[in-house]
DNA sequence: CACCCGTATGTTGTATACAACATACGCACC
DNA sequence: GGTGCGTATGTTGTATACAACATACGGGTG
């Protein structure tokens, strides 16, 4: 089994939940698995403190559910769940394109640029490893400028929900290339302070993303 | 200081978090004050591990900042913030309503029937600590029927962040009887299947709200 | 043979003790 | 007198040990 071996460098609870969301993520767990703390405090060389704080964010950010004096579970993957998170993403990611427009200065432009520049590089360079980052910051760079903290941490639990599924087609090359595409279209809006077709382009870019999914689920 | 006697039923960890949630909702504790964990756990008459894991979890849903390594700050309230929870909340919960009045069964439609009726019997039995709680069930009961339980988490986060400015109103008895009144109308849509009613009258429900905080912030 | 209850086993929940880190203070040096 | 560093103090972070609860198994009884 590949334990990492790397020593933390902040909080072990913090490297703990930052391992096992991607563990969850990438399937690694799933729905059934056992999730025994004293096992896997050992696989992670921490203590079970450390360890059930992690367990208990992961719980309260809806990737596990949590049953009193049980074990808990790996929450379930599901088509109806799929269409539930995308439905709430698009309803706050619409608020948040139109907002992020309308309030961004030319600072918030040129972050959301050079992030955008990051991603197209890593395209390029066939870097499929950092696509689900690339894509998550771009559209965190670009909600910052809404200032919208609560709504952006609200959307941030959807999104991470939607990870798991983003997982099971983000490895395709070919989407890769339509998402990024899309995300400079999303930033000409942006950046020309056309909030109404930044939010219709960032609305058919979360659709696509459940359209794929429904082809696969 | 009145520090509850009674011994927790369940978990003391959550136990722990509704007290402390309730403590920072009424404003017992607001922002700057100090947060240690030894004088807490005192106070709570339990130990730092259940506290922490309280504290942890009111962190991971905003009510608290976590500082590594530091005590733990109660978010701060300002219009802004306000401003911002309440157009989200607006977002997912037009999209809330309109799914619920979609999917709505009979079974469904009695039920928020019934949770309406035990609100305006508070209301005119003069239980004015009851109206937060029974606010709050009203909507839960209805986005119930709208089945997207991602979304609601997602909304509940919002709603959590709010209650602390709705503290500041609804102590008020004229807000209440606006308040039911709303939630009768919004209930008659809901009932009779008029999906767009209902999500309308929500919004004009949740922007009252703000509306209100606006005089006060 | 089915059902129920007591007990054994294992897992989660909590307390206590210790280690690591951050901050503030004071002393020395410039 | 001001600045910087070392140390003291206090708080958070983690580990270990124990208690409480849930489940599964087995013996007893109808």
């Amino acid at each position: 089994m590949s334990t990492p071996a790397a020593p933390p460098t902040w909080r072990k609870q913090d490297w703990a939940y930052e391992q096992l969301r991607e563990w969850i993520i990438v399937g690694r767990l799933g729905y059934g698995d056992r999730l025994d703390e004293a096992s896997l405090a050992e696989e992670l060389r921490i203590s079970r403190i450390p360890l059930r704080h992690a367990l208990s964010r992961l719980a309260s950010e809806g990737l596990l559910i949590d049953r009193p004096h049980r074990s808990l579970l790996v929450a379930p993957m599901s088509r109806e769940d799929a269409e539930d998170v995308y439905a709430g993403r698009t309803a706050l990611e619409v608020l948040l394109a139109t907002r992020a427009t309308e309030r961004a200065g030319t600072e918030d432009v040129e972050r959301v640029r050079r992030v955008l520049a990051v991603q197209t590089e890593h395209i390029a360079a066939g870097r499929l490893e950092d696509s689900r980052h690339d894509d998550r910051n771009f559209h965190a760079a670009m909600y910052e400028s809404a200032r919208m903290t609560s709504t952006f941490a609200a959307l941030q639990r959807l999104r991470l929900l939607s990870e798991r599924y983003i997982h099971l087609y983000l490895k395709q090359p070919a989407r890769l290339q339509d998402s990024v595409q899309q995300h400079h279209a999303i930033f000409d809006a942006f950046a020309a302070g056309d909030g109404a077709r930044a939010a219709q382009l960032t609305e058919r870019h979360v659709t696509e993303g459940i359209e794929v999914l429904r082809t696969l689920l």
